[in-house]
DNA sequence: ATAGAACCTATAGTTACTATAGGTTCAAGG
DNA sequence: CCTTGAACCTATAGTAACTATAGGTTCTAT
């Protein structure tokens, strides 16, 4: 296998992530320690950009190091099945949605409060969204 | 001014907040410093509660502390108009949209992915979910 | 007086990075 | 070959907003 050599910044470059980003997910153990120059540099190959990449794609897909590191288990060791990764893919979607449903009674909560304020140049005595903030009972809370 | 005393720890739960986020919330200047007991313990009353249930619900729509502050400043100080409180809770609002709309493209890759991964019984080698994170350019990234 | 709960301060840990500091290696140009 | 500056290295600290822990003191009820 001759793959082509990058170096650090390469790898970073393109799987757009920072240098050190790769150096954290190497100690917690989510990247292999690569082989090194005679000088102490990193030498990175094609299958560790791969790698990269998936760790990439699942943190932008809000997975947790911690399950990151099992969907790289099911890759890295044998006798896993689709079934496992379905499952962690749901629960994940699972999470995300109740993060929208937060969110958007979040923005109704605001909203309600930034309607009452009608006029912008009244005293912060009668503002109805610190009189909210202070007495109500917000939505969301 | 006679108000009833409270202990710290009767504040945290009157406000839903625990006792080392009211030591936080002192330490970096969101609530002010009591007075205390001859034995050095921190004695609260309803002002207090009140600032601290406002800190707890901006808290709760996503402002941050920064933001928290500029709040507490505009009730603390006098010569401000409810313009500014009006400006900050549609800048969050605008945020919180943005990270609905975020959270809303996640779902979909999610699910896209989920259901492309029909049968949950295939080694992971075929799985397409992994498929899809080590080689397609997934939604959200 | 005793015991246990609640309090105190100080510091470290959580999560997932990100920045900084001081030193070494590498590559390009003269 | 030498120089220079970029990129690399390791180690540590910082970010945001808490939260936990440790060791000691105060308070209250019995």
């Amino acid at each position: 296998m001759n793959y082509e050599k990058y170096s650090i910044g390469q790898l970073a470059k393109k799987t757009a992530c920072k240098v050190e980003t790769v150096h954290y997910y190497e100690k917690i153990g989510l990247m292999p320690e690569p082989p090194r120059t005679d000088g102490g540099h990193r030498v990175y190959a094609l299958p560790h950009v791969k790698r990269l990449n998936f760790i990439r794609r699942s943190r932008a897909l809000g997975f947790r190091i911690e399950q990151i590191k099992e969907l790289l288990k099911f890759i890295d060791e044998p006798n896993h099945y689709c079934g496992e990764v379905k499952a962690m893919a749901m629960q994940q979607a699972s999470v995300v949605q109740e993060k929208i449903d937060d969110l958007q009674r979040l923005q109704s909560a605001l909203n309600e409060m930034i309607i009452q304020c009608s006029s912008g140049n009244k005293q912060v005595d009668d503002c109805p969204i610190i009189d909210a903030l202070y007495t109500e009972k917000v939505v969301g809370q």
